[in-house]
DNA sequence: AACTATTAATAAGA
DNA sequence: TTCTTATTAATAGTT
């Protein structure tokens, strides 16, 4: 149907396939706009090019997604049926992992003990001891850090408040203006100073193992 | 295109409508193989008469499903998400659990302790500290129970070899027949009745955080 | 289902 | 790409 007839097959010619390309898919299109008038029919018409566009016609009555659903229903299959079945599988093998490591936390705890063997007690054992001089040499870091920072403050507070005091002075000024405050802070800060056991007001927890700060947050029983 | 020209709307008369819709079926299937030889283009076309009947034409090149895979992708949506929806939430769920338990693990083993405050820090000691008395006195009662065990085989095994011996005696049989054996799990028991460090004839294990028994098993890096 | 008059689609060219 | 148009292809109505 055009000045000469042509063989159905792939037309080498680029530029010219393109053409065609364009020409016959308003021309499919229609044909499947005009079935579904004329017909009353649902009609999913996809098509991708060779450079990878899509172009689509569906019936103004319906939707892709109806297509593809009433299309499994027809077949009687279902195309994602694997997708699901993957995920499926992923998800049991999430769950399996996360009772193994609650089951790991739970016995880093010190709770259910009762299927370890003496090897495994033994093995936990030396486990949580090198753990424990780790979080307490980490401790003492972070406590020596900070204790620093605090003794620097302090120096400057001191150089600031003598610097003050000299201008006072050197100004004839009432001096006692610049000495009231921060006294309190001082206290605070001589206590910081001891290094080793300076948290120990702290509440002992009643409950041992659950204390916030992120340990014993996450329910360890199954999920 | 045929004896005349016609309106493109419902066609009423249903038996018209039928035979239309076969010859236009046909039709429009032709030039979707057309299409897909010519242009070298994927074309899937999907028909549900009104009366339920499904008719498909999809490229030889590929399926329906692949189809609509890249009908989804291409789109940039995901139409059976909605029904796995409930799914893919949960998995999320399990997996960012997941992390929270690894990096709980890996925080109780003392890796990133960085973001640890020194209250967190406190915490955790205390926690590791009581964790490991209660699996030390686990190790003591379970090397308790052991040993007594033992220690009851032991006198089963003496008052059995007495009692063999007075049988011998008694028949007046060669009494060393049964004096042989057993020496080297005695004294195997022997050690045993220590009670206080009996194992640590134990390698101490090269990597302190890894050993085997349970402990350091999972990959603690996101999954 | 076949036929065929007629309309519709489109290949090639501009 | 779009328009034109000669030509082929599709099909509406008929048999």
């Amino acid at each position: 149907m055009g000045r000469g007839k042509i063989e159905i097959k792939r037309i080498e010619n680029s530029t010219n396939r393109q053409v065609t390309y364009s020409k016959r898919r308003a021309g499919i299109m229609k044909k499947a706009q005009e079935l579904t008038v004329l017909c009353d029919a649902e009609v999913s018409l996809i098509m991708f090019s060779n450079t990878g566009k899509l172009f689509e016609f569906i019936s103004p009555s319906t939707s892709t997604k109806k297509i593809f659903d009433r299309y499994q229903h027809a077949q009687g299959i279902n195309l994602w049926n694997s997708h699901y079945e993957r995920m499926q599988d992923n998800l049991n093998r999430q769950k399996e992992i996360n009772n193994k490591l609650r089951r790991e936390i739970r016995q880093r705890i010190g709770e259910e003990l009762n299927d370890l063997n003496i090897q495994e007690l033994r093995g936990l054992e030396q486990n949580l001891e090198s753990s424990l001089k780790i979080v307490r040499d980490r401790k003492y870091q972070v406590i020596g850090t900070s204790t620093d920072t605090y003794r620097k403050k302090v120096k400057n507070l001191e150089e600031t408040r003598k610097n003050l005091l000299r201008d006072f002075e050197m100004t004839d000024e009432d001096p006692h203006y610049a000495l009231v405050d921060h006294e309190g802070q001082y206290d605070a800060i001589g206590l910081a100073n001891g290094g080793s056991h300076i948290f120990a007001f702290r509440l002992q927890p009643s409950q041992p193992n659950l204390q916030d700060g992120g340990f014993g947050l996450h329910d360890l029983r199954l999920a």
